[in-house]
DNA sequence: CGGTTAACAGAAACCGGTTTCAGGCACCAT
DNA sequence: ATGGTGCCTGAAACCGGTTTCTGTTAACCG
């Protein structure tokens, strides 16, 4: 297996020059005259010479390779958070490790062991502890995504508070709702804590009594529908509007309550977070915020790479804009642009 | 940045032993006396060594890591394949490369990128060009995951042909129905090319003139509510029944059915394919096939690994059994379990 | 024409490990 | 005493690159 087993020293040896002239020609750099140059260049060609990466990496002490450590893997939110990574590691010729931590109990550990592997690491919020964070950041540059880490690490995220203040606002005073219930857990994610906290800003605001307990449940579409039958299976009365964490919950919420027969958002209001490809199609169209995912990690491996170029440069968080987006699951009427009013 | 910068001359120094020795302790390999063992363990342990990754990985000639080539990253399909892969990779202690090729121009020759950086691929089925696949093969052990390659390379997969037929054939002959549309592009993947196969020989089988078209549209879930744009916009009459490639098509499917005002299934038979866990959540819950795909990327990951640790073995492609399950949105009256029959 | 300088090439050190190989030593059987 | 046998150990080679440092050569200048 391998013709790739050419070395620098052969193809030395075949174009008559030194291994510092091949190593020079095939990296550009330093001075070569033409002759040697086309020689090798030649030499190259003809047997297929391929400089061998950890050869290459042991000598320049850098990996080629960043990683990324999340929680888990569920849903459009972190698909869009893994390309939008690899969409910008890949043109600086930077492969992509990932670490699936599951939450076990050697979370912390694997990311360390992950560090000795690549040149920076982006860490999703809440996935390791803050001390492992803050080791990781002395071997390698580290971003924390979607969350906030120790001062001294930077991170990448969007204004989940302010956003789902504004929408809860939206809910309390534009349509007049009280009884709302917020769907997801605040434990589970820096994202989903900011969340909440913006939930019961907006009933602050008013001068309102927030409600003290969120639903708390997972992030996937199969937890949303199993929201519903939490929240209208009977027991407590059915709440008027169900703010869920992200748009999966939602859409799961809105498909458990239309299974039920309920109208939405007559008889139920639902609102997601994160404007998913998902939120536009269903009907009705879901209220939502919209977040740039893939924009995020891609922002996130641009530090991450920034600072392994310039090692010691101090690189800032990023805070990336959301956008309340109002469709008709909230109870507005349905948008101009598309067509038919109500229902 | 790094503590991590003694290294086995050090300890070696500092153990006032060879580094012969470290190296032996720190393996396990070879004879040490007892006195030897702990002198280089206490230095170990006191300036806190770890052997560097990269020259390891260049002395042992083996990277340490896998690599998982797939044409892009949606829905819980994915997302299942890359966390079975996970799963059996990480406790070998390999870590996990990811490429998403977003079917590029580039694909073939990142794929080739990445043999030099791992020690086999799992390549999912269609991603690259099968002339790729052959000269991937020669460099590194590698298996098709979800799909057939060239005869040389070995693969994972299930019976999605035979699954299909069976699916296809119950609506045929137990429903009555005949006007069937199948969801999916065949073209881009074996997976939906075979299913496709199997859609149609259920038809021949019963002396039936198949379908010779199928709605050609991506797998995800807003594709399915585009589908219902496409069968349920006038135009053309609707069909009695929409089979789709994936679950999540139909559950595209559904939420635009439902959307239009739409009886599942008494006016629009729908079914899927995988059995994601929203297929049994929804209502009505889906009919489609399991397939275990968590199971097959860690097959693959099982594959590689040993073709890694024994080169030459020849490993054998393995298909793994599917399971057709009946729900409610063939029109098979609802599961006993479940309780209440009909809407 | 002698001396300075710039361009270029190669020998050797280095990155941080593993592994081969030869030798030292204790122990045992002739 | 001698030779053989195992067990340990360390020097050195090796994995495949990059980079420093030294030296040669030719061009240029006064």
């Amino acid at each position: 297996m391998g013709n790739s087993r050419v070395t620098v020293r052969e193809i030395a040896r075949l174009a008559g020059v030194s291994v510092a002239t091949v190593s020079r020609v095939s990296n550009g750099t330093g001075q070569v005259s033409e002759e040697m140059r086309r020689r090798v260049l030649e030499a190259i060609e003809k047997y297929g010479y391929r400089p061998d990466h950890l050869g290459r990496a042991l000598a320049a002490r850098r990996h080629g390779a960043l990683g990324l450590v999340f929680p888990g893997l569920s849903g459009p939110y972190f698909t869009e958070l893994i390309q939008g990574f690899e969409s910008e590691a890949v043109p600086a010729r930077a492969s992509v490790h990932i670490l699936c931590t599951h939450l076990r109990e050697d979370s912390d550990d694997q990311a360390l062991e992950m560090a000795r592997r690549v040149d920076g690491i982006a860490v999703v919020g809440g996935t390791i502890t803050e001390p492992a964070l803050l080791r990781l950041a002395e071997l390698v540059p580290v971003v924390v995504l979607a969350g906030r880490g120790p001062e001294t690490v930077p991170s990448v995220g969007v204004d989940n508070a302010p956003a789902m203040t504004m929408l809860t606002r939206h809910l309390l005073v534009d349509h007049g709702l009280r009884d709302l219930v917020f769907v997801g857990n605040p434990d589970g994610s820096p994202d989903v804590s900011q969340r909440w906290a913006g939930f019961q800003a907006a009933y602050r605001e008013l001068d309102l009594a927030p409600p003290t307990e969120p639903l708390r449940l997972a992030m996937q579409q199969h937890d949303g529908v199993l929201a519903t039958e939490r929240l209208l299976g009977g027991g407590t009365p059915a709440p008027q509007a169900v703010v869920c964490a992200n748009d999966e919950l939602a859409l799961g919420v809105l498909v458990g309550a239309l299974g039920r027969g309920l109208r939405v958002p007559e008889d139920l209001v639902i609102t997601g977070f994160d404007d998913a490809p998902m939120a536009a199609l269903v009907s009705p169209p879901l209220t939502t915020v919209r977040q740039p995912v893939r924009e995020l990690a891609a922002e996130a491996a641009r530090l991450i790479l920034n600072a392994v170029d310039a090692p010691g440069a101090a690189f800032d968080s990023v805070v990336l804009p959301t956008e309340f987006v109002v469709r008709r699951s909230c109870g507005c009427p349905a948008e101009p642009p598309t067509g038919g009013t109500g229902k």
